[in-house]
DNA sequence: CTGAATTTTCATAAAATACTGAAAATTCAA
DNA sequence: TTGAATTTTCAGTATTTTATGAAAATTCAG
């Protein structure tokens, strides 16, 4: 690997921490790579820099289409492909809840919402299936959430991180004005 | 394994999920178990039910000990280790999501911090470090509005999670409100 | 204390996953 | 078409992860 010192670095974390990312290091160092990178890459490039087979990295990039986590370009009178990281790293990000959420939240929905039309005989199963009801009504609230995140632009859901808490507040000046104006238009203030 | 229907359903998924959440199967199943039981069981009760060797069940519930995700109980007049999820779904979210960010999210925190401190020497680089700069700008955003979060009781983040993307319109609203006032009060329709 | 009950550790076997080089397939300029 | 350039596939090997039984450690009633 003969990469600048700091990019370097960044490589070779994202690799280590791919396994705790449920990818593998060499999926996760191409990223990296691609990230970083001013310009886009071809397959060679990649090998080369992380000292990876060429058919390793084909493996990789692969997996990344997979995931909508890389572009591809073609350069005029090069036959190569190119490969580059979307360049908002919001975009990155809403791609990654929306693929996560595809692979390893709505199967879970599914089987649950499966299990939930069951009628269950043994009394285990009844505590069971309403243990179940709690997971799926919060996953479902959860999804519903991420649904309206993902309509949002980088800029309010910027803003709407930045708020975080205080949301809460702002809902309860909403409620007693709208009561107020329901009930008594003069009395808005108790 | 002999369980009722609809646990043994359960069990299985998340047995076969666990590879995708970055548990293992063992783990995984061992959890949900745990998760739709009406009572606490202990380590014997576990490997019986999942068919698993004790010390197999050992190492599972030390794995999940180490995330915070079971409770240990003691039933009078029995010497045995009872484990219990905790009921409220949404303290588990929270657990779940306090652990992730420290295990998933923190180290690269860390190391974008460590490395937007130097001064890169190549031109590679200094991009690179504008890309790292991005990152790290995201991912505290997403940690510190985790951190608001984790303070919310249950009730106030369901709300918060219906909402969704309202509460834009509720910031413009506020906004505007805002303004008109610092302005000048009489002129808050523009 | 003692020793039976219970839990944990650990070396190793088994299984799953990742990586490679070679070969096959695809693409496209000529 | 042909064939050189490029990408993909795949069988086999290497590595990592998971699961087990046996043994060690811990706990506590008597």
């Amino acid at each position: 690997m003969n990469l600048p010192p700091l990019t370097q670095r960044f490589v070779l974390h994202f690799g280590e921490m791919g396994s705790r990312w449920g990818i593998n290091r060499t999926v996760g160092q191409i990223y990296a790579l691609l990230f970083v990178s001013a310009k886009p890459l071809n397959a060679d490039d990649i090998a080369e820099g992380l000292a990876f087979s060429r058919s390793n990295v084909s493996m990789g990039l692969k997996e990344l289409s997979s995931w909508n986590l890389v572009r591809l370009h073609h350069l005029p009178n090069d036959r190569r492909e190119y490969f580059e990281t979307p360049g908002d790293v919001w975009a990155i990000f809403r791609t990654l809840a929306a693929e996560r959420r595809k692979r390893e939240i709505d199967p879970t929905l599914t089987m649950l919402r499966d299990a939930l039309m069951e009628r269950p005989a043994l009394a285990e199963d009844i505590h069971a299936q309403s243990r179940m009801k709690e997971m799926h009504d919060l996953i479902e609230l959860g999804t519903s959430w991420l649904d309206d995140i993902q309509k949002m632009d980088s800029a309010s859901l910027a803003s709407l991180l930045k708020m975080g808490s205080q949301v809460k507040k702002l809902l309860e000046v909403k409620e007693r004005v709208k009561k107020a104006f329901k009930t008594a238009p003069s009395e808005g203030t108790a």
